[in-house]
RNA sequence: GCCUCGGUGGCGGAAUUGGUAGACGCGCCGGAUUCAAAAUCCGGUUCUUUCGGGAGUGUGGGUUCGAUUCCCACCCGAGGUACCA
């Protein structure tokens, strides 16, 4: 019979679907007393182009996996589902006004059928799109708690707002350690009470860990949206690659900034790649240092600065302010008025991109104010420039041009004085930065102190004299969560006198309206402002027309949606529970499924979603809401998958394509051809190229021996470059299980490799030779009715097994998918060759290659007289009693080069061994009268003689 | 610039705590089978060579009986980040 892999991987995708085999149990059903594996895949945003071969390389290795988990008896949660809400399914409505509901449908049910192609274990049952009100009504829901709670530095952790409103009610915020906007003022007790409600109300903003504030935001004129600094690569749009620009608006945040230092901590506790870490810890950025304020000569104002050298404060010659700063217009002298409107025009005018690649030009004015040194009392120039930056520390630096490279070119170009502070210290050509051996001079009480303890010594002083403290500071910022999008969550949020309400948990979810069209309306107010029924009804408890609003009862409705990102920080918790109607997850499931132990992922989500998810996830632990404050315990990057580009090279001025190696001193223009044209040699097929494209039906062709042949390259896979394989073409041709394998063949997981379909052959016959092991020979080659024996098995073929047992835990278990893959390789030619047909060794064997190639395996399993699925079979155990030898063929080196080898008992002694090793008479040609100086022989290893 | 990862045949890659470099597969070469092809099977395939051997894991050093593996310096490639005070 012949492999017919069409047939077989049909038959059980059916069977595994009908017989909802992979369906997790939870806690109450049978089953769920076994203990729990939870493998996760970052769930796909469903594109309308499908699924390309690189795509599914993750889903593959996690399938393998969790299906090696449940050989070993584990209850596995192995679910999937899509990020539905998104801007290409928006962008697409507004060129032709077709719903995004629709377009995320279709792609959905295409990306669901080539899922489905590949034989997946997946828990369908569980499935969860972000943009199904049944899931974002949770969503909302989180959105809501976030609001009603702050951040108590004191407990460290997040509570509800009630809490905050009793402090101050009895005692105002003096006494409050939160984390609350920067500009909050203090208030005592009978000033709270004395507030009214919208006061009240507005106070409560700057605590809430979401947050309705005017910030600058990061505003894209082509996608007509705010942006989040995750979001921004090189300063424009990761989407697109449009120009991205400063602006003020009033946008949600999330107050991120609360979990800064335990979302850094929490890095130490999770099993995750060093790379992603360091990408998390750079984009948090702590920096210990201290906060020093200068009193403006003149005026009641303070500006306050954050250094990471207060050591080197007596080196301060004057200061500067980003030309945002609040305090500029308030200090600047009548006389540097105009300079300085001037500079902070022509600066906001600038865009963020040439901000970034203009860091050179040195650019900045004085504002005419001077602020007094904290020990020195001088007087020192305040100026501003580009230079600092309004969202990091306070905006402010103090300049020390003898110990920072930018403060010296600043200092340079205008002409300011440079002190030297350090002892033995040259700074006639550059800033001396180094910490480490740095000794202060010319610093009154901090002269002869090295870095560290002038430190210490300084932040003492600020502190005594009331001009600073010790301060620890992030680059984190607080998360712009407003998008001015229609195809995003809609907020549960309404407003009456212009502040916003939530909408009870029990009216959600809000739903997203219907529009006529997806664009910003005519007065610039986002797509949702184009719905005819956005009003909140508060007595019905409903969305009702904005023909009914009368800010009595009825008030508008928030028109901004929420970030793509929102529904992907917490889905990992709904899939523990997904049809759950009442809670976001019960507690039972929380409880049993606690985490997820492997997610598989690409590392491009390092500084957005998976930190996004680390924060709600940590918030919703302060809450109580779930029972662990990390989602993943292992994480692990998949590599790219690159395509294998093909060029054909035609002549300049001509119709004319030469063969790469005939190119010769042609001048050539390379043109990228359908990879679908290249045999396994780089042969073009000349007629599919002709008929590609009416501009190539008279190409004409300038051969070798005959035959056109292509030059390659490796290359991102894409469209545009006609080098993107189809996983659906690959199953139709060779068939999922060889799909699987070849792409876990191709090497190590978390590299980036390229694809070539030629190599997919060597697979495909593996599994064919396979097939072949499990049926009687036949003359044709193709292998003849099922036979496999009872007889027991012989020595080589045990030992052949276990081997490969032992191998294939080994690498399960470190990941290494791809020396699985030729272990069975060797096992099936080995088998082949002793011609094992024993039930002894292939029942395992089609047992351990099931998590790979599940489809031929279930057929085997099948085959040799099983009723129940293969997918529990329990995994072989390994016995070392397979592979004991008695003896080795010893590698014989001299001076670390092998030379010969000699066969030799495992228990003989050194002596002995080394008698043999000097009686061979390989031994004295090699040593050609030399007498050794040494003989080292590491039994059952090897020996080296020396000499 | 800084951080991280990587560099091994024509190609993808393998090599346990330092112990036979190039497993496995592709491609290529030769052969069997066939009228022919597909399919299948067998042998060879790092380079070099005077066929004894010699060299060889980005480069140059070092540690070691022995280094793809450990240490130092450098070169190249990929990714991230960037006036962060």
């Amino acid at each position: 019979m012949k492999y017919d892999h069409n047939a077989i991987e049909a038959k059980w995708q059916q069977h595994w679907k009908e017989n909802k085999t992979f369906e997790a149990k939870n806690p109450g059903s049978e089953g769920a007393d076994k203990p729990k594996y939870y493998v996760l895949d970052m769930f796909p945003y469903p594109s309308g182009a499908g699924l390309h071969v690189g795509h599914p390389l993750g889903y593959i290795a996690s399938d393998i996996y969790a299906r090696y988990k449940r050989h070993r008896g584990f209850n596995v949660l192995h679910p999937m589902g899509y990020d539905s809400f998104g801007l290409p399914a928006e962008q697409y409505a507004i060129q032709t006004g077709q719903h995004p509901a629709i377009t995320t449908e279709t792609n959905i049910k295409r990306y669901r059928e080539q899922l489905d192609k590949i034989g997946f274990s997946f828990d369908w049952s569980r499935e969860v799109r972000t943009s199904d009100p049944d899931y974002y009504k949770w969503t909302q829901w989180i959105f809501t708690r976030l609001f009603n709670s702050w951040y108590n530095n004191d407990t460290d952790k997040a509570e509800d707002i009630e809490t905050l409103i009793r402090k101050f009610e009895n005692s105002g915020n003096a006494g409050v350690h939160a984390v609350c906007d920067s500009d909050t003022g203090t208030f005592t007790a009978a000033q709270w009470q004395a507030f009214t409600d919208d006061e009240k109300q507005k106070i409560l903003l700057k605590y809430r860990l979401t947050y309705l504030a005017e910030t600058e935001v990061n505003w894209c004129p082509a996608l007509g949206t705010v942006l989040a600094n995750d979001e921004i690569v090189n300063g424009v749009s990761e989407r697109g690659g449009y120009p991205v620009i400063r602006k003020k608006m009033t946008q949600w945040s999330m107050r991120i900034t609360a979990y800064a230092q335990r979302l850094l901590e929490g890095l130490d506790r999770v099993d995750w790649p060093q790379p992603l870490k360091d990408a998390q810890t750079n984009w948090i950025g702590r920096s210990e240092g201290a906060e020093v304020r200068f009193k403006v000569k003149g005026s009641d104002h303070e500006i306050p600065v954050f250094t990471t050298r207060p050591d080197t404060i007596f080196g301060v010659s004057f200061m500067t302010l980003a030309p945002e700063h609040e305090l500029v217009p308030e200090i600047t002298t009548p006389g540097q008025k105009e300079a300085v409107e001037a500079y902070i025009e022509a600066t906001a005018r600038r865009s963020e991109r040439d901000r970034m690649s203009d860091v050179k030009t040195i650019s900045g004015v004085f504002t005419g104010a001077y602020a007094e040194h904290p020990f020195t009392k001088e007087p020192v120039p305040v100026w501003i420039g580009d230079y600092v930056l309004a969202g990091y520390g306070t905006g402010a630096v103090m300049a020390v041009p003898c110990g920072d490279q930018r403060d010296y070119d600043f200092a340079r170009h205008f002409n300011i004085p440079i002190p030297n502070i350090f002892e033995n210290t040259d700074i006639s050509e550059a800033a001396h930065s180094e910490k480490n051996g740095t000794v202060i001079a010319n610093s009154g009480f901090l002269s002869g102190l090295p870095y560290e303890e002038a430190t210490q010594k300084a932040i003492a002083q600020l502190e005594a004299i009331g001009a600073g403290k010790g301060r620890i500071n992030y680059r984190l910022r607080d998360a712009v969560f407003s998008r001015q999008r229609y195809w995003g969550e809609p907020f549960p949020v309404y407003y009456i006198n212009g502040l916003p309400q939530m909408i009870a948990a029990e009216h959600l979810p809000v739903r997203l309206p219907e529009v006529e069209k997806y664009l910003p309306t005519e007065t610039g107010e986002p797509p949702l402002g184009n719905a005819g029924t956005w009003a909140w009804d508060t007595e019905k408890n409903k969305v009702v027309s904005n023909d009914l609003i009368d800010h009595k009862t009825i008030f508008p409705l928030e028109l901004n949606t929420m970030p793509g990102w929102a529904g992907s920080s917490w889905y990992f918790n709904r899939y523990m529970d997904a049809r759950n109607e009442n809670v976001f997850a019960s507690r039972d499931a929380l409880d049993y499924w606690k985490d997820v132990d492997l997610y598989i992922g690409g590392s491009e989500h390092a500084t957005g979603h998976l930190l996004y998810s680390r924060f709600w996830q940590k918030f919703l632990f302060d809450k109580g809401l779930l029972p662990v404050d990390e989602f993943a315990r292992k994480l692990i990057n998949q590599g790219m998958i690159l395509g294998m580009s093909a060029f054909v090279y035609r002549v300049k001025g001509s119709n004319t394509f030469v063969s790469k190696n005939r190119i010769e001193d042609r001048e050539t223009e390379p043109i990228h051809a359908d990879v679908t044209f290249i045999n396994a040699s780089d042969e073009l097929d000349i007629e599919a190229f002709k008929n590609w494209r009416p501009e190539f039906r008279d190409a004409e062709f300038i051969l070798e021996d005959g035959k056109y042949i292509v030059g390659r390259e490796v290359e991102k896979m894409s469209k545009s470059k006609y080098n993107v394989v189809n996983p659906d073409d690959i199953c139709e041709q060779y068939g999922a299980d060889t799909l699987r394998m070849y792409e876990m063949f191709l090497g190590p997981l978390d590299q980036a490799k390229p694809w070539n379909t030629a190599g997919i052959t060597g697979v495909h016959g593996f599994l064919k030779k396979l097939w072949k092991l499990y049926h009687s020979p036949l003359e044709g080659g193709q292998g003849g009715d099922f036979y496999v024996s009872d007889e027991s098995a012989s020595k080589e073929s045990l030992k052949t097994l276990h081997k490969t047992i032992k191998k294939v835990i080994e690498d399960i278990e470190n990941f290494s998918f791809n020396t699985s893959v030729s272990s069975f390789m060797i096992a099936v030619n080995e088998l082949t060759a002793q011609q094992c047909n024993s039930r002894e060794v292939l029942e395992p064997l089609a047992i351990i290659i099931s998590p790979y190639a599940p489809h031929i395996a279930e057929e085997l399993w099948q085959k040799l007289g099983h009723k129940e699925s293969v997918a529990f079979a329990p995994f072989p155990e390994f016995e070392e009693k397979h592979l004991v030898e008695s003896s080795k063929e010893y590698p014989v080196s001299f001076n670390g080069k092998m030379r010969f080898k000699l066969e030799l008992p495992l228990d003989m002694p050194k002596e002995e061994m080394e008698d043999a090793v000097m009686a061979h008479e390989k031994t004295q040609e090699q040593l050609q009268g030399r007498t050794p100086k040494k003989i080292i022989i590491v039994p059952g290893k090897i020996i080296n003689i020396v000499g």
